[in-house]
DNA sequence: CTACACCTCAAACGTATGTTTCAAACATGC
DNA sequence: GCATGTTTGAAACATACGTTTGAGGTGTAG
């Protein structure tokens, strides 16, 4: 066997249980054990529990993130100098979480799952790593976004962008649950592609919907537009 | 002091740590400590730590299901048999959920994180203690959703309230820190209520959207609107 | 004043956690 | 085949957790 594949196996054994359980949740004991591995391995490979959850969280990013450079290269060059539009960032995006190399067939619901964890979660240490590493391709997502609605404030514009990452992350990573229910009450299969497909319009319609709601509505719990 | 403040000290903390760092980070000692109160007083008032979530979550849960069930008849006799608006519905929702007399400035806020973390946190006897008690009105406002949005079939109708729900319980579980980087990057200060005014016009919309996107794009990164 | 239910307190209990230790096993280069 | 650096193993360590205990305090009713 190549060079320890022992490193492989806990970073198996982390990802799923800590998509699964949360971060604190998960022990190292459970990990070792589910990775078939002695305990001390954990320390002595990574050395700590935290740094296991930055590698975790390393060994699909790194790749991902350069997908996804890749994928926003493509756009703007072939977009010519004008800015691509919204759908097709965040198309870009979604095409390239999709069609990353997945290790099973979990791995594009565990990968989001973790992603709505990290930012659930108050872990201190994972919010400052992930900053530190991968805010490049963050940011320009972000300048993406808001070349693509030019008419939204910047207020409105961030807490939009907040709306999408829920949607997104909560409903990835509990898509395994929600396919399972889907299949029970209505009889339908769904792929993960198939929810990205749905998921895609519903941000892009609320990512540019033109209401705007005064904060004091009348009592008649009716609304007012502006 | 009315029979022992001691409990209201510990829910008072309790609320507070949990909706700052989650449950399973929170421990009795730091609970007690905050609430000026002795460790054994969290097992004799309440019996365990998981009965003391259980008790923070019904002494806002409460009054904020019977307000809501009130909203909703109110909303239901004024539209005098017609079935409620999208917009009128959700605003109901938010509106009982900003209008709840708050013990502080913090109230609402925490009332939110809590609610998300919830979901978020898969603490599953918390899940279970929900649905027991809290089923009801959860259900109704399903089926407000269903009436008014009769041209989504069920499957879209399925999936775009997970794309809601998302979008609320995580903004509203990390509605904190959310605002704390408006203020930071941009010197903008938000209220819960100004978010949830946001948020309602970007759900709606979302809720609405007629786009429907094909699963494969062809390869140039656009999209097809059928 | 006594009795009794209610509450608080400091201390301890048992368990689980992350981490360290150090000897044994292994692999690799000479 | 020996020496060296790397990896694994079982055990222990220190600490933190939720929970329990039992003695003491407090207020109230008889």
């Amino acid at each position: 066997m190549a060079q320890s594949d022992t490193v492989d196996r806990i970073l198996d054994a982390a990802e799923e249980l800590f998509a699964e359980r949360g971060f604190s949740e998960t022990s190292l004991r459970m990990i070792t054990s589910e990775a078939r591995v002695n305990l001390a391995a954990v320390n002595y490979h990574f050395g700590s529990k935290n740094a296991l959850i930055h590698a975790v969280f390393a060994r699909f990013l790194t790749p991902f993130s350069a997908t996804l450079e890749k994928a926003f290269d493509e756009l703007e060059k072939q977009c010519d100098g004008q800015a691509p539009t919204l759908n097709q960032t965040l198309w870009a995006l979604t095409e390239s979480a999709v069609r990353m190399p997945q290790r099973n067939e979990k791995g594009i619901s565990i990968f989001m799952r973790l992603l709505g964890l990290a930012y659930t979660q108050s872990q201190g240490h994972l919010r400052k790593f992930l900053e530190e590493e991968y805010s490049q391709p963050f940011r320009r997502f972000m300048r993406l976004l808001k070349e693509a609605t030019p008419q939204l404030t910047s207020v409105d514009r961030y807490w939009r962008i907040q709306f999408m990452l829920g949607a997104t992350a909560f409903t990835m990573s509990s898509s395994d649950a929600l396919r399972g229910i889907l299949q029970n009450k209505l009889g339908v299969e769904t792929t993960v592609q198939e929810i990205a497909a749905r998921l895609v319009p519903f941000l892009a319609a609320g990512m540019q919907a033109q209401d705007k709601m005064l904060v004091s509505p009348n009592l008649s719990g009716s609304f007012t537009v502006a």
